[in-house]
RNA sequence: GGCGACGUGGCCAAGUGGUAAGGCAAAGCUCUGCAAAAGCUUGAUCACCGGUUCGAGUCCGGUCGUCGCCUCCA
């Protein structure tokens, strides 16, 4: 079945096809390791796992490669700001090195507990110093660069069609440009190489032909891309923000060293917004997914909730909706296990109808009605379970492992249960209600059935 | 100031020009000693104005509003 994807290089919704058979190469940007990723940032990375696990759920072998950047990040991209590990590490009195460990470590953990699979390759900005020298020599041999005072920079100028990716307005920019440019010759020039300051070591810092200094932030993804997947790739993903600047600075540093535009599609996740603003972590309220978890949620639930809306679309965040996100999965992994055990074979109408719907573009909302349809369908229970959990290799759920919480309840809690059981068997209804009403008051639900009562703790 | 996006029922959110998916919440009903849980049922003409069209949420223009980028950002 054909798989459409927006391509935002086209801005047009085409075709996708393998640039090789046996394997899809993608690239998704990783973080910047200086702090905590926030709930919106790992919006971008469900989408790119919801991305892989659709080529993979179509029979592609996928080899996913994703940096981390650890070193050259500046805290302003008119290369005049401080980089942030730097930055963090007189924040916290550690070392740089340190910081950018830490901080990969949480960032995993995010993933793993998201249900994101690993990348096929990690990479490491500060383990490829050499490459990336390498790919600003070739940039420069071909004419593309000039020197500063305080480093080596790309000649945007020298691209006649720099910055089509976002499609930039050059002049625009120049008009209304907010930032020195300092010993730029345009406002849209970027730093390759930046030099240490004179008289002061940094803790990163490298020599180079140009003297010792440090790699510019864009440089690291084309020289890391090309070494993993080749100069020109199928697919590269990041957040929407990167359409206007690291984006086109990639494609200009490959245009400029391999002459291509370093991937046939790129795709990009839209913003979380908090009540219609912009999730940042400068200002405003930082949702880090440990602050949901600390709140009693399942972080499974906030996959869910993005589920709910298209990667390419603002995402509005708020209690209310995420609450209702908590409450559909919940039901949905209940019903689900109350199905018991899986057939062997999957609706062929229903996947058909999967398949159309992942494969135009990853529209996961169209995704997740259907599956709601399913839930209420006559399906037998086993064949719907087994078309579920083959739709979940995409969402993601976890609900093959899924399976309720094993809960200890206190014997005190039992006895009162038990003398409620009494107490309506011998329809003392008053008595029962305030039994009842005591053990609500300790936190528990109680449920009548058939089958005698059940207490489970509250959620 | 420059550029761009968006505005769908209480909330979140799909939607290929042909008479508005889904989830949550709410209300009613069934079940229940009463509840809970579960099941069933019930709501929107798509910011506003004008235009194109046999027909527009879906295309064009304008108004109002919100948001994003041009500062760090996924």
């Amino acid at each position: 079945m054909v798989i459409q994807f927006f391509d935002t290089y086209t801005r047009t919704v085409r075709p996708f096809e393998p640039l090789h058979a046996d394997e899809v190469g993608l690239y998704t940007c990783g973080p910047t390791v200086y702090d905590y990723a926030h709930i919106g940032n790992l919006r971008t990375y469900i989408f790119e796992d919801i991305l892989r696990r659709t080529l993979a759920y179509n029979g592609y072998k996928v080899r996913h490669v994703m940096n981390i950047t650890d070193v050259g990040h500046l805290t302003s991209d008119a290369d005049t700001g401080e980089d942030k590990l730097e930055v963090g590490s007189r924040r916290t009195g550690r070392t740089a090195w340190d910081i950018a460990e830490e901080y990969t470590g949480a960032f995993k953990d995010d993933l793993a507990r998201l249900n994101i699979v690993e990348p096929t390759i990690w990479c490491k900005a500060t383990d490829h110093i050499a490459e990336q020298i390498e790919t600003i020599r070739a940039i420069e041999a071909n004419g593309f660069t000039y020197a500063t005072s305080d480093g080596i920079y790309f000649d945007t100028s020298k691209l006649p069609d720099y910055g089509y990716l976002g499609r930039l307005d050059i002049e625009g920019l120049k008009a209304g440009s907010r930032v020195d440019t300092g010993e730029k010759r345009n406002p849209t020039d970027f730093a390759l190489w930046k030099f240490s300051p004179a008289g002061s070591k940094r803790q990163m810092e490298w020599d180079s032909p140009w003297g010792i200094g440090f790699p510019g932030w864009h440089i690291e993804c084309s020289a890391m891309a090309a070494k993993y997947l080749g100069s020109y790739f199928d697919i590269h993903c990041g957040g929407e923000d990167h359409i206007t600047v690291h984006h086109p600075n990639e494609i200009a540093q490959s245009q400029a060293c391999c002459n291509t535009r370093l991937a046939n599609f790129w795709m990009h996740g839209y913003f979380l917004q908090l009540d219609e603003t912009k999730m940042s972590k400068s200002s405003g309220e930082f949702l880090r997914l440990q602050t949901l978890i600390d709140r009693g949620y399942d972080p499974l639930a906030y996959r869910y909730f993005c589920l709910g809306a298209v990667y390419r679309a603002k995402l509005n965040f708020n209690w209310q909706s995420f609450d209702g996100a908590v409450t559909a999965l919940n039901r949905l992994r209940q019903t689900a296990f109350e199905w018991g055990a899986p057939g062997d074979a999957v609706d062929e109408g229903y996947r058909t109808r999967f398949l159309e719907m992942i494969n135009s573009d990853l529209n996961m909302p169209r995704a997740l009605a259907l599956v709601w349809e399913l839930v209420r369908s006559d399906l037998p229970a086993p064949v719907r379970k087994a078309t579920l959990l083959d739709f979940d290799r995409v969402f993601g759920l976890g609900l093959t492992e899924w399976q309720p919480a094993v809960q200890s309840i206190p014997d005190a809690i039992l006895a009162l249960v038990e003398e409620r059981q009494r107490a309506r068997a011998e329809k003392r209804w008053k008595d029962a209600d305030a039994l009842r009403d005591q053990i609500t008051d300790a936190g528990f639900e109680i449920e009548d059935s058939p089958q005698g009562a059940r207490v489970r703790a509250k959620s």
